[in-house]
DNA sequence: GTGCTTGTATTACTCGAATAGTACAAGTAA
DNA sequence: TTACTTGTACTATTCGAGTAATACAAGCAC
């Protein structure tokens, strides 16, 4: 996991955190790592892996079950549709992005599919 | 132009004059906003869009004509292979975000022509 | 029970991005 | 010449993300 340095390491930790639950890498019931492991395995402060965790749970993609810790919602419906949004919310800000520098949706296309 | 919290004011300023002037909008040639006005017009100190300016300048995109102020660069065929390469990057980039999420290359394609 | 793992909370501190303020150099334009 | 606009440079300061360190509560496992 590489921080880059022109984002907050948190919106990064979550970012990551999201995706690796998309994904299934994390899959619905599973234990995420501990706040205190996590943290050193990106090398960052444990305070922020919370946060980041936090931001998670209000999102609702996790959950505690204290003191066993912190594990993904067991909901797949729910977690499909967070996907779903997910990426469909990525995809048009990031078509948006592009057309602001003159991309038309044909150039887009063609872009994507592009190798 | 809207600032956002979980990125580098500079990395903003510096991809939004990107933005502008892939998109033809600042013109080859056309002087660009001076530093002092361009920071009131995104409420950012005068040092920051400096700092961005000078990152535009390192890679050539734009030039300084002192003390007239900076223009972007003339050499239209630079630009289209910046163009080019810049869109490139932020596709693949992209994409290789998304596949993190375990989408696959159909799909992908399926969300970029999605309306 | 005892020890360990977990989350949660709090305080103080660091560090770097961003700001504030100012000054200077150089060329334009009147 | 004179006033103005431009970029450039520098120092000091603020502000907030991230860190460091520690403590506590609660439940599990032995």
């Amino acid at each position: 996991m590489e921080i880059k340095s022109n984002q907050t390491i948190l919106s990064q930790i979550v970012d990551y955190m999201k995706k690796e639950i998309f994904s299934g890498r994390f899959a619905p019931g599973q234990k995420i790592p501990p706040i205190r492991e996590f943290a050193v395995f990106c090398s960052v402060n444990p305070n922020t892996v919370a946060k980041a965790y936090q931001a998670l749970e209000d999102e609702n993609l996790i959950y505690t079950d204290s003191t066993l810790g912190k594990f993904v919602t067991t909901n797949k419906l729910f977690l499909k549709k967070k996907r779903d949004e997910y990426l469909e919310f990525e995809m048009a800000q990031f078509k948006e992005e592009l057309k602001k520098c003159g991309v038309s949706e044909e150039e887009f296309l063609w872009l994507a599919k592009k190798k």
